[in-house]
DNA sequence: CTAACCTTTGTCCATTCGGTCAAAAATGCG
DNA sequence: CGCATTTTTGACCGAATGGACAAAGGTTAG
């Protein structure tokens, strides 16, 4: 369902498409949609803008592309929580994942926020496909996992919730979190405090043991 | 600083000043700074944009007076944070607050949230400053807590940002959120359900009883 | 080598956008 | 009322932006 004919792809054309989603998403993530030119994603991927313009015809194409081509990228650590797996170890694991993501992954992360930001107007269709899919059947697992008494009696629903908040917000707010923590505490031992914040939150709480 | 003269404010200003600023929460929390036009603040607004540009001369000026007035607003809940009540109360009070300022201002989130993903650029300052001291304020309660063995030893500055996020999430990926819980769960109750949840989250953690 | 195809570029265009300006309309005050 | 001040508007401008296009420059297979 994309033109008529089969896209016969080059050689160049798929080194050039590569350097063009490459760069968009350096550009799109830093400044949106809105906020993003054709000329900057260009000069970020050292081709004139015609000669972008050449590989997609859009604006619009390239967003949709790069948007298309992380969305398994993003959804991974998700589909890898495990049914058989010990849950507390299972959930720990998702955590530590997602943060790894937004550690190493901060551009996808923000290009993500931005657009469900602005009401997620051109994935809304993913958001209610592919991705609610995906959450309904890892909540039907933790559903079994609280039938089991293997975790405390919680919404499923909003732990994902919790999880993608906290975990992504090192991402998405990190101008926010390093001007809050300052020079010493913002550093790169950052992720690491945070690691080990999350894990004794979510897995024990804040009242204190005896 | 702001002109070498006062400003004697006539009534007609302060009302069209207060409409512009109303008409831009609403334009620049949707769309951010840059996808955002004069002309739809000033539709918004009901006037004509030299009209609106008569009372404010550019653009950034909208958006800083709109910041500058809502930052008070928006800190409030953590400046309420008391040293003295009972710290598990306090904390919960504290999410309840946070999650109610999701819920009743989600344009003031979404503009925060849009401002810091773009790396601040505007508000950096204010974040550094006023946001930072309150933060490390709070955080000496919290050790204060944590020494009393009135709550978990933990860490201070990721609990806040662990609020913020579980918290705003609600309001900045609200898109999301209804596309995930779909229509049944995705109504008015989605705040009650994330309360209780969140409440739960932060004062026992997922780990079951017994 | 050469013809067919692919890639690149300079130029151009219409629209949008932030902002100006002078003149008209409304308001308020003595 | 009459005059000064404030408010509103229509017309306009330059810069930026998304995109079109045809011509020029490369590449490759026969």
């Amino acid at each position: 369902m994309e033109g008529s004919a089969a896209r016969p792809r080059t050689r160049i054309q798929t080194e050039k498409r590569e350097a063009i989603l490459e760069a968009a998403l350096d550009v799109f993530s830093a400044h949106g949609y809105r906020g993003s030119t054709i000329d900057q994603i260009a000069a970020a991927a050292g081709m004139s803008k015609p000669n972008l313009l050449y590989y997609f015809r859009r604006k619009d194409d390239i967003y949709k592309a790069l948007i298309q081509r992380l969305l398994d990228t993003w959804l991974a650590p998700l589909r890898e929580l495990d049914d058989d797996g010990d849950p507390i170890t299972e959930l720990r694991s998702y955590i530590r994942r997602k943060l790894e993501m937004a550690r190493d992954f901060p551009r996808e992360s923000r290009l993500f926020a931005n657009e469900i930001l602005q009401g997620a107007p051109r994935i809304l269709p993913m958001l209610e496909g592919e991705l609610k899919s995906l959450v309904d059947e890892k909540v039907l697992v933790m559903k079994g996992w609280i039938r089991a008494g293997k975790i405390a009696r919680t919404d499923p629903w909003h732990l994902i919730f919790a999880i993608w908040a906290t975990t992504q917000h090192y991402a998405d707010f990190d101008a926010q979190v390093r001007a809050v923590l300052g020079p010493d505490r913002g550093g790169d031992g950052r992720f690491e405090d945070a690691a080990r914040f999350l894990e004794g939150l979510f897995i024990e709480g804040l009242r204190p043991k005896r």
